[in-house]
RNA sequence: GCCCCCGUAGCUCAGGGGAUAGAGCACCGCCCUCCGGAGGCGGUGGCGCAGGUUCGAAUCCUGCCGGGGGCACCA
């Protein structure tokens, strides 16, 4: 019996309560089960008679004990127990809890996949760097965060599409290409512009790309420098993301919105919205009528759009190409963009709570790293992933919710120890797969039986409610955007997949021992838990290695 | 000045109104004739402060104290 499966049971007890006339409330569409702290408690417990005892004029315990009665006679539960001020403990037959591991194996990669998140269609926008130079450690936070979420949500059955913004326009990008051709010059960095060996190495791919850049007139050799170094940043930044298993569906270029006139129609459109005025020769969008504390100016006195006008203009594309949902990343520094950002929204005549969504990562501070001389003294993501591996990085990021600032040691993460929770995880993941290997050169066989009552022991029956639990953790996850509970997930399935091994064995003991149905249920159950730890991992793009 | 995030064990952090507040590390004891000891079992130790809402608050509200971040016709 599944979680779920319990959960629609206590609703039918509970409209059969009220039928009999033992109750008089409304039923609740859903009826939450989880699993209690305390294994005492039994296998599941749901305070839903607490909830309904006020609306029912009655005692708590009266409201349990109306539905333990019922909920008893319910096959595949064993024992229904009410405890302290009303709470339902269910405790379930190992036949029925046990039935479980067969359909995780079978189910296989698609376990915890849910339709909790069906017909949504999003756009998860993070990241999106400047292309004037290297990633580090400030995006990537939210490069496995992000990451994460997009892959939790497309597992809840939403439609999903993971969007790079490249701000390939404006003075950074002069700024960028001004530096290049200074360095490529041997003249010093410019007042303001961007430092760091990168730029003499990209100095020196335009010069060997244009062997008379240094006889170009200024504007040209500008625009040299600018069109080798943009692409060989940018693809920098792909390759860099590549390694660390974050692929974009999307990279949407700024200056394609300025080229394509997409920024002046923006104005327009929100012209004729109603928001938008002239004051002062600039041209005004109204965000204070949705929540902004100032108004923002689109159109500069001089004619040049701003930087808001291109992010506008990039909504409204998000828009027009048919994302309901729009979910913007953005980094601590960017949280004064949360107001006029929805402000945009709304003027677009979008519902504000619905079709924009804003989440701040607050900072990451790594003890241990070296600075990066080639960058100018930042922590680089590729410095990051040569020192410590993509998967230690990940899963060490993804298991902190985005909001709290974080303080990691970089010596603590390169350890393959239990300082380190991902070996916790994955050492999981690798004992599983002993198991399985060496229970198959003994010649047990999942398919030649399969007896769940004989998963008696009580680590057996915290194991299988934990694998039940899945498809719940990862929908909740995917709802509240935040990755950060399948890692914790995963880290408790681990300890008590070791309790079971611990003290259950898989295996016969010596050869002459003859194979049992509680071999191969056993093994039936070691191998569900390593379908849920790989699946577990793979939401949060963390390998799950079958030997360590 | 105004706005946002965060104050939970010695350290890094979980805990979205419920039962005795959890995990890892650190520290002190145990457990391999047994599938990987990168494991398991036990012990020490904590909700910043003050009010409020509630049958019930680490969780929701207000104020204060402390840490971080942000205010633009920059990008």
């Amino acid at each position: 019996m599944t979680p779920e499966e319990l959960s629609a049971a206590i609703r039918k007890a509970l409209t059969e309560a009220v039928a009999a006339g033992d109750l008089r409330v409304d039923v609740p569409a859903e009826v939450r089960v989880e699993r209690p702290r305390n294994r005492d408690h039994g296998d599941w417990s749901t305070n839903i008679a607490l909830q309904l005892a006020k609306g029912a004029g009655m005692p708590p315990r009266d409201v349990a004990t109306a539905l333990a009665t019922r909920l008893g006679q319910v096959p595949g539960v064993k024992a229904v127990d009410i405890a302290g001020p009303g709470f339902l403990n269910i405790t379930l037959d190992a036949a029925s809890a046990g039935e479980l591991a067969r359909s995780i194996v079978e189910a296989g990669a698609d376990y915890g996949h849910n339709d909790s998140e069906a017909g949504h269609v999003i756009n998860v926008e993070f990241i999106s760097a400047n292309p004037t130079g290297p990633l580090h450690l400030g995006h990537t936070r939210w490069a496995a965060l992000g990451d994460a979420m997009s892959r939790l949500l497309k597992a809840s059955g939403a439609t999903v599409t993971t969007e790079y913004y490249i701000n390939d326009a404006g003075a950074q990008m002069d700024k960028f290409a001004t530096s290049v051709l200074a360095r490529a010059k041997g003249e010093p960095t410019p007042e303001g512009g961007y430092p760091g060996a990168y730029i003499d190495d990209l100095a020196a791919q335009v010069l060997a790309a244009r062997p008379d850049l240094l006889e170009l007139p200024e504007a040209e050799a500008l625009a040299a420098a600018r069109e080798v170094a943009y692409p060989a940043q940018l693809k920098d930044i792909q390759d860099t993301l590549a390694d660390f298993g974050v692929a974009f569906d999307v990279w949407f270029s700024e200056a394609e919105l300025h080229d394509s006139g997409a920024v002046e129609q923006a104005v327009e459109r929100l012209r004729g919205q109603g928001h938008v005025f002239d004051e002062g020769g600039a041209v005004w969008l109204r965000t204070t009528d949705f929540g902004d504390d100032k108004d923002r100016v689109l159109v500069r006195a001089n004619g040049e759009p701003t930087y808001f006008a291109a992010d506008a203009a990039y909504y409204l594309s998000k828009k027009d190409r048919g994302f309901d949902e729009k979910i913007y990343l953005l980094g601590a520094d960017h949280h004064g963009y949360i107001n006029r950002l929805k402000a945009i929204a709304a003027c677009a005549g979008d519902d504000k709570a619905h079709n924009i969504e804003v989440q701040i990562g607050q900072l990451v501070n790594l003890g241990g790293a070296k600075l990066s001389k080639r960058a100018g003294n930042i922590i680089e993501l590729r410095d990051l992933i040569n020192w410590i591996g993509t998967d230690a990085i990940r899963y060490s990021l993804s298991r902190y919710p985005a909001d709290s600032p974080l303080s990691l040691d970089g010596e603590e993460l390169r350890k393959q120890t239990n300082d380190n929770p991902v070996f916790y995880v994955q050492y999981a993941h690798a004992r599983t797969s002993n198991v399985a290997k060496l229970a198959g050169e003994d010649g047990v066989d999942r398919a030649d039986g399969f007896d769940p009552s004989l998963l008696t022991d009580p680590t057996e029956a915290a194991l299988l409610a934990i694998l039940g639990d899945f498809p719940r953790v990862v929908a909740h996850a995917a709802h509240l955007r935040e990755p950060h509970r399948v890692a914790r997930y995963l880290e408790d399935l681990a300890g008590h997949f070791h309790k079971w091994y611990d003290t259950c064995r898989v295996r016969p003991m010596t050869a002459d021992e003859e194979i049992t149905d509680l071999h191969r249920t056993r093994l039936w159950l070691n191998d569900a838990t390593r379908q849920v730890l790989a699946n577990g991992l793979a939401l949060l793009g963390v390998s799950a290695p079958e030997r360590m």
